[in-house]
DNA sequence: ATAATACATAGACAAATATCTATGTGAGGT
DNA sequence: ACCTCACATAGATATTTGTCTATGTATTAT
């Protein structure tokens, strides 16, 4: 997973009303009826936020009859925790003219 | 840290220029000036992003002379990594008409 | 068959964003 | 004093974004 993958994942929670979309998948797989009921926000509203959710790779989305259930995709989960826990602020920098 | 200081955040690392800016502070401290030379944007583009940077509380700065340095702020860091950390994709969820 | 439910899609629109050029400011060097 | 360097700020602009209303589609219930 190269940066611009990372960054389009974070410009994906950069929006509070899906940030907390992911918080709830993080608490187990959803369907976008429960979803919706959380939000004040019109259904198309919120499929347009799962459309992006799902396409930056972070959300998965399964169809079951009517109900189309959200859940979190684990791998590109690990990919992103890994690229942020890799950041690191300890660092002294012997930069520029310092 | 709650939810919308986290989404601040990612909306501020959800611009690839503002992602490798940040990747190259984990690097160690960094003057504008050098952050400079590696992008192909203007001096006023650059500044816009550190501001957007700073403001969201992930980057320090301070100034020396001519120049300003430009860090990662630890504490901030580590409360979005906890966010981060603590995002699960494992949880089976009873949701809805399952 | 008809109606209701759970979605997606299309199009519109106001607000936010990334970028630029032009210019101001402050610190150092000559 | 003057110039240069390293920034910030102001204003303009094209693009992107979040949201809505209106509508289409597929599935289930009556």
């Amino acid at each position: 997973m190269n940066t611009i993958d990372i960054a389009v994942i974070c410009k994906a929670l950069g929006d509070s009303n899906r940030l907390q979309i992911v918080q709830m998948l993080s608490d187990g797989e959803k369907c976008g009826c429960k979803l919706l009921e959380a939000f004040e926000i019109t259904q198309p509203t919120l499929s347009h936020h799962m459309r992006i959710l799902c396409e930056c790779g972070l959300v998965n989305s399964r169809k079951e009859g009517k109900w189309h259930y959200y859940s979190l995709n684990c791998e590109t989960l690990q990919g992103f925790k890994i690229f942020i826990e890799n950041l690191s602020c300890v660092k002294e920098g012997g930069c520029c003219h310092s």
